[in-house]
DNA sequence: AGCATTATTCAAAACGCTTTGGGCGTGGCA
DNA sequence: TGCCACGCCCAAAGCGTTTTGAATAATGCT
């Protein structure tokens, strides 16, 4: 059933037609009723190749996985920040294109995304501190929305992000109002700007009480279970060990419990951990006591942020970039105390 | 840059230039060198709108989150799954468009695909035992593969599974090999089809020796970390409890360590675990000795499968459905040991 | 009543590609 | 020489929408 053959049945041309499902005001009231109505009957939607022809638009909006790395092609978080993209832009008409693409061949896609009209926007993930993807989006006049930022990038351009710094900061605070002052980072790759962002938080936090940290209590790397585990089993058998640690993941964070467990201590005890929890929803750390004290920030949440900047972008090229900065809220679980004597 | 311009500049129809581009024979290797080097000088790509809408093809495949539990929405596999279907079918010029839904509308949205002709094939998730969306698709004639199988459903269908049943079938096995005779399995939920073959798989292993578990050693439930934790704390509390574990999913062996390890218990000496591993990118259990012995399929590798599948279909849609049993490798690691007398 | 609006509808163009149905040389064969 | 086949190329017809530019009918105003 395509709009041909419904407004011959209707009697009445295709335009108008077209316009009475479009919700122009050049047509009857009851002439749109009776159209809709049949619309309905015989389930008629309009064929969105031919709409995105006609408009110029497809409809769709893109997301490119690159694999700089076979294993971090997949991060922990992209389940639940596509799952908050799709969400909102779905209720707008959009739906999200996946393409994957060689390590360093993204502005080949992007340019070819652009020429073959196949997204009408883009959403970026991961932004290194430098990143030259949002220089090339704005070249080719792609409206795009960053999750993160770029530190070294100064033209503006439209971004959602997580307060790093500052959840960080509050970290760091958190434990040494617990009287920790021998703490670690175990951070994600560092080349990430919000693990730059994360770095800088807490040496911040720390300074606030004049502490500079051992070099030894930092570790940087990609947040899986076994770095995390092999970081925190290493600083602990520093002749001066940390007495708390912060995580960048949940994920790290459990191979930071492996072992501190292994090492003969206990959680919350000798040990304090707090970890940055994305709220992922396969890995909830949302228990009446959260395993793990945290900071926290939901991925899905700033999926859901960008996909509703990005449409308003899409629609409204001109406008301001807008950005968002969202703030981590600090709960308390079972992984902190006061510092043993 | 489009076709008309290009072969205005070439001083060629854009018929001559359409098909030097396309690959047709009916055209002369002179002019088709001429034509490919123009294109690649002219940056000139094909707009897949217009091209959509001219072939009937979109060169999307579909694929569909539908909400039924906010918190399942995102399952853990989501991601590498994805990964892997794009990593194939974008190789074959097509990309993965995400919707989602809300519970029990998926029949709706898979009819408006089809209509608004938006997905040239979708690839299905976590199929239940039961599953009417098979019925669906093929009421609607639209080509798709199935990640799992549907027990009940008796018409051919193409789907790409693990041999979930060998694999607990082995696992158990295993497990008895060691002298271990009370074994309990932490499943995913039974009425997602995966899981029922897992049980079947066995309870089949056990009766090879006679023994028919007791019905305290089994669970089902969401592979979460606080749902393995839970069932493993309260099975290790049983007058007779077991000394062996097998859990459906890395996640939840995690939880499974957590209660082992607070039972004061070591995972390889007093308690055996082996647990059915995913090969998820970012929950690597590929250590030089793994952490948990596992009966391991990459999710990723599936997903490749499938996009094959799925393209071939497309493309010949009047063949007999194909279908691919993945068997799962049995790997040793730290996680299992024989039973202590 | 006559003219200017306004409301409602329509025919046709446009979107940029693929594909159909020829057309025009050239070479081979009788 | 005449005819057919073949190689190569082109004009034009879709594909199913949206949108432009007019036409027609109805209404308002003087």
């Amino acid at each position: 059933m395509n709009l041909k053959e419904l407004s011959g049945r209707l009697g009445l041309s295709s335009t108008t037609v077209s316009r009475a499902l479009g919700g122009y005001p050049e047509v009857n009231a009851a002439t749109r009723q009776r159209v809709t109505e049949a619309a309905v009957k015989f389930g008629y939607q309009p064929n969105k190749r031919a709409r995105a022809l006609a408009t110029g638009r497809s409809f769709n909006i893109g997301h490119v996985l690159s694999a700089s790395n076979k294993d971090q092609l997949v991060n922990p978080i992209f389940g639940d920040f596509v799952a908050g993209v799709t969400e909102v832009s779905g209720a707008s008409g959009y739906s999200l294109s996946l393409t994957v693409t060689d390590p360093g061949q993204e502005a080949v896609v992007f340019r070819r995304l652009k020429s073959e009209g196949a997204v009408d926007g883009i959403v970026l993930q991961a932004p290194l501190m430098d990143d030259d993807r949002i220089a090339l989006l704005h070249d080719i006049e792609m409206p795009f929305v960053v999750h993160g930022r770029a530190t070294h990038v100064t033209d503006p351009y439209a971004w959602v992000d997580v307060n790093n710094k500052r959840a960080f900061e509050r970290a760091a605070q958190f434990l040494l109002d617990l009287g920790h002052e021998r703490i670690a980072l175990v951070n994600g790759d560092e080349a990430m700007d919000f693990a730059y962002r994360r770095r800088s938080g807490f040496v911040a936090g720390m300074a606030t009480r004049g502490i500079i940290p051992d070099p030894a209590y930092f570790s940087s790397g990609e947040m899986t279970e076994a770095n995390g585990y092999d970081a925190v089993s290493r600083m602990l058998t520093l002749t001066v060990p940390p007495t708390a640690f912060i995580m960048s993941s949940v994920i790290s964070a459990i191979g930071a419990r492996r072992a501190v467990q292994e090492a003969g201590l206990t959680l919350g005890r000798e040990i304090s951990l707090i970890a940055h929890d994305d709220d992922l929803s396969y890995l909830s750390n949302r228990q009446t006591v959260p395993m793990f004290t945290a900071v926290r920030s939901s991925v899905r949440d700033a999926g859901r942020h960008i996909a509703q900047i990005l449409v308003d972008q899409i629609s409204n090229p001109t406008a301001e970039p807008e950005n968002k900065l969202l703030e981590a809220e600090l709960v308390v679980g079972a992984s902190t105390g006061p510092l043993q004597r």
